[in-house]
DNA sequence: CAGGCTGTTGACAAGATTGTTAGTAAGTCC
DNA sequence: GGACTTACTAACAATCTTGTCAACAGCCTG
């Protein structure tokens, strides 16, 4: 039973498996979740550790927040441009934008932070530079007929990032509640719902 | 400076301003966030006071979840009555719903509830209602044509809910993100995007 | 191998937080 | 007025959480 032997580990090691024990807690405790004590024994080491490699609990938390939005930055550009400028293929996009924030529970986390009112330093979501790319798109379907403002598209591009936010985490919820199936499958079908729905707004609106 | 007055009420009105107080911080902080301290200072009492009302924090924490829960089921049942079947109107009902979700922190304590998965008792919005009169009214639109399956109508009512849910919490920094203002004006124009995607949906679909 | 650098840890300290207990005081009923 | 109920509180206890500190232990360089 001899636990003696010390594992040394670089500091950048040492940094990265706090930040994923850390992370864990993040997704699913939120910022104000995160104890030092369950974050150093999930990476196996005491939590002076972790205050040796971080200065503080609230160092490590800005740490861990961070970096997690770094990587939902890096996931989600990634997701948008896999499937650019393929309106055909909306669907496939969603989904791709959907799999980045629920699958690591990045949606998740960013409504901890919202809701915590956490002030974050960099990593903001390019939503501007999609709404230009969607508007663009959207002028060329148009034809001759005037465009929608641009405030219209970007009104598009705010409903659907708030329903593919909203969805990991209030969707088995409000889908149970609306009568609906409660599966993966019954996700997807929204999904393209909602790729429907927008699609929809991309011609021209009918003359009333 | 004699604070040795002690102020007596009765058991309701004891348990009633201690859960005003527990609801303040329930919407700042979440359920997680709530300190029988600053709950029992909030309220002008000494915390074994909260205990001795409520037994322990797991109990005062359900008990004001459960309040909250039922104040905004009530909020938003009135709001959905006040603006029934007036589907012109339905820019006023979704104003009325957001204001709802977004006045009392209500929008702040049902993504709370949703992350950290807490298990509540009564108090479900009734969404399926909603969905069923809504897809009523939108068959009537429909004339002689094929109306649309129940289940597309129950997306539209998911889609509204995520954006009104989502909106007060997530719509700052999303509008702003987009390059839009960030003032009260500009959520109610999204607002008013939505009902024009909403009621665009109650149109049959253009023929493909 | 000697020495230093640094990752690592146990022990401790200080404060926060929940819960207990004994007793006080305000209101009610006889 | 006296007895009873109960809202209320101060003081304490137990646990949790963050942070400090001195010392230990790998690893590299001389």
């Amino acid at each position: 039973m001899a636990e003696t032997k010390r594992k040394r580990r670089d500091a950048a090691a040492a940094r990265t498996e706090i930040l994923d024990a850390a992370e864990k807690r993040l997704v699913l405790a939120g910022p104000g979740g995160i104890r030092l004590q369950e974050v150093a024994a999930d990476a196996g080491v005491s939590h002076p550790t972790v205050l040796h490699h971080f200065g503080s609990r609230e160092a490590l938390v800005d740490a861990v927040v961070e970096r997690a939005l770094q990587a939902i930055h890096a996931r989600l550009v990634e997701a948008l441009q896999k499937s650019r400028g393929e309106e055909a293929e909306l669907a496939a996009m969603l989904d791709a934008v959907f799999d980045a924030l629920a699958g690591s529970g990045h949606a998740r986390v960013l409504l901890w932070i919202a809701l915590e009112g956490r002030h974050v330093t960099g990593g903001e979501v390019p939503l501007s530079a999609v709404v230009d790319a969607t508007h663009a798109l959207r002028k060329s379907k148009h034809g001759r007929k005037k465009p929608p403002p641009r405030e219209d598209t970007a009104h598009l591009v705010v409903l659907a990032s708030l329903a593919l936010v909203g969805l990991p985490v209030l969707g088995p919820k409000l889908l149970r509640n609306s009568g609906l199936e409660n599966d993966a499958d019954s996700m997807r079908r929204f999904r393209a719902f909602l790729a429907k729905v927008i699609l929809r707004q991309f011609a021209p609106p009918p003359e009333t």
